[in-house]
DNA sequence: TCTGCATATGCAATCGATTGCAATAACAGA
DNA sequence: TCTGTTATTGCAATCGATTGCATATGCAGA
């Protein structure tokens, strides 16, 4: 364990050494180009039968394994999609992700995950991103700062934003179609005989946070319900506290709601919370309504009556448009749409009246 | 500042070309290879200081962007490190993997995440990390089988494991005390006056679910319980329905325990689950302890005491591990072990007897 | 036998950055 | 003035794979 451990400086002849191209080519007798084109699926109709079952052959013997590195930078493309996170610990992110993901994988791509909160600027790490020669990029951050979109587009990357639009609609998305859902929301209470019906929003920074306000608003009126009976209250971050005390300004009007929707589930989360800190019961004093359908809402108490959104497929259709735009740049931006689901559960219950 | 101002040969000078080493060097009248080194801060010092500020600012001026795959290339290491996780939507994974890519970023390192679940073999994941050039690898899959670890070891790649062992110990690790894990739950069911305690064991080729049994099985014996009261069911795997038929089968016992432990929260839900269907209260008529402390068990009914392991200290080690397994690859095979911690909440009462 | 064309392969430049070595300049000491 | 250092910078090879172009071979048709 002590010996003389560092042959580290300079080359090393050891067998530790990664076969390429060359050796494959030496194997068989042939140029390394005729490797390459026996190894790529697209150039192999120009090599022979016979040579390319050879080096096939050759290069599962002696373990060869393409070097990425050295293909992007030959062709410039790296294969590699960057995907900017919010906060990867919030648990509504991981299906998006994994939608994504999976839909790139399939295609050869791998994705580099970056949360944002966690360190400098989202313009920095969007940088650290060029600078690997990522192909695209997925946002899913919080806030679209028009800088960091900027950015982007003066990069001349292809960009998709994923749960999100931008303010101008410049740049393609795949997200659920928000408004339904708080109308969803909304029609059910209505139809459960609520009248007084609350609304925690969220950020109004945040496309989902002004578009769920906005349907929210629109439904109640829609339903015939007057704005002072259907209060708004905005929380200025997706979280549980921000909920909580949202939600307390809520009850403490004069008027108290019999129903609150939030614009998330954890805003949900924090609403249980005012309740409780108010001695009231959900569903029996205040019913509540969540957003995003996340793991585990159905294990609280009561289990959460929420829209569910889809997230798997947002994350596969923003890859899929993604794709799209790194074959063809110019392409159209598009707007993916994805219809959310009511689930009722016990947090909402008949108005009697 | 030469009159050869070669008008960029074959190509045309649009914004959309990247600029290379070589704009920066014609910039500044000076060769590629200065730039290089203006702009390491290792070389830096070989580089007169007047033409390095002309360096720098001029790749400033031109939003110059080191190429990383041309440097990997060149140097062989690509500042990419792979993550294989069993699943992403684990909500124990987040905090871990958080932990991981803090750390990396921190260091110039880059995180490819691959759900191992979702597609193809493990294998073969890690082949195309390695033709990515990873520099080296976190291991938190499910499954720890041996040809997975024997193939990168064969590759000679630096690799840790996350929340596991190795059956021999062979790599370094980072993970929780699963047995002072199980100590802890047990303990605390003793003191409340439980003699008779069940466990609902994760799957026994995950080193967690092996350890935790081995753990409750030590503990209980300690405590002077016989084995007969303390029986032990096994899990297929991590989740809430298998949790839900192991912790039945508990039940189902001729002596019923009066308390479970559940070798994670997933299963313990299994367990609420279980006791739902048999009519049975929790914590009334049998207590429930799970372990990790995911995010939002303290909302469900009841709040679950649980043992909290310290999920993003653990990738904060393993990540640190990693980076020494690569500056030194021969170094000692490390263990770091992190305490975890009791989480009392309402799913456990004492038995009054 | 010669021409023509298709097929298969080799050759060499290239992508962008790094780095050992060589070359030059500047300067000190004798 | 000459020699020896040291500080800078240029040169060119290199990393591994791709690809346009040139070459060689084979075969068919005239």
């Amino acid at each position: 364990m002590k010996q003389t451990l560092r042959p580290a400086s300079g080359l090393r002849a050891t067998a530790s050494a990664r076969p390429t191209i060359k050796d494959v080519a030496a194997r068989c007798g042939v140029h390394p180009s005729t490797v390459s084109r026996a190894l790529s699926p697209a150039m192999k109709h120009l090599v022979a039968t016979e040579v390319a079952d050879r080096i096939q052959a050759a290069a599962n013997a002696i373990g060869y394994r393409l070097n990425m590195a050295a293909k992007g930078l030959r062709t410039g493309r790296s294969g590699l999609i960057g995907v900017l996170a919010p906060d990867i610990a919030d648990p509504g992110f991981p299906p998006v992700l994994s939608g994504i993901a999976d839909h790139l994988n399939a295609e050869g791509y791998a994705t580099i995950v970056v949360d944002v909160g966690s360190k400098g600027s989202e313009q920095d790490l969007v940088d650290r991103l060029i600078a690997r020669g990522v192909d695209g990029l997925v946002l899913a951050t919080v806030s679209l700062r028009d800088d960091v979109v900027k950015h982007c587009l003066d990069a001349a990357l292809p960009v998709v934003l994923v749960n999100r639009v931008d303010a101008a609609g410049q740049l393609p998305s795949a997200a659920s179609d928000d408004a339904a859902g708080m109308r969803l929301a909304v029609e059910h209470l209505v139809a459960l005989g609520h009248k007084r019906i609350g609304h925690v929003a969220g950020p109004q920074e945040i496309s989902t946070g002004a578009r769920r306000r906005a349907g929210f608003e629109a439904s109640a009126k829609d339903a015939g319900l007057p704005a002072r009976h259907t209060p708004v209250e905005i929380a200025e971050t997706y979280t549980r506290a921000a909920g909580r005390e949202a939600a307390l300004r809520l009850l403490a009007r004069r008027t108290r709601p019999t129903a609150i929707v939030a614009a998330n589930d954890l805003l949900a989360l924090g609403v249980y919370d005012a309740l409780a800190a108010r001695g009231l019961a959900c569903p029996g004093d205040v019913s509540v309504v969540g957003h995003n359908d996340m793991p585990f809402v159905d294990m609280v108490s009561p289990p959460l009556t929420t829209v569910r959104i889809a997230q798997r497929d947002m994350g596969e259709a923003a890859a899929r448009l993604l794709l799209a735009r790194i074959a063809a740049p110019g392409a159209s931006r598009e707007h993916i749409v994805l219809a959310p689901e009511l689930i009722i559960r016990g947090s909402t219950i008949a108005r009697e009246h």
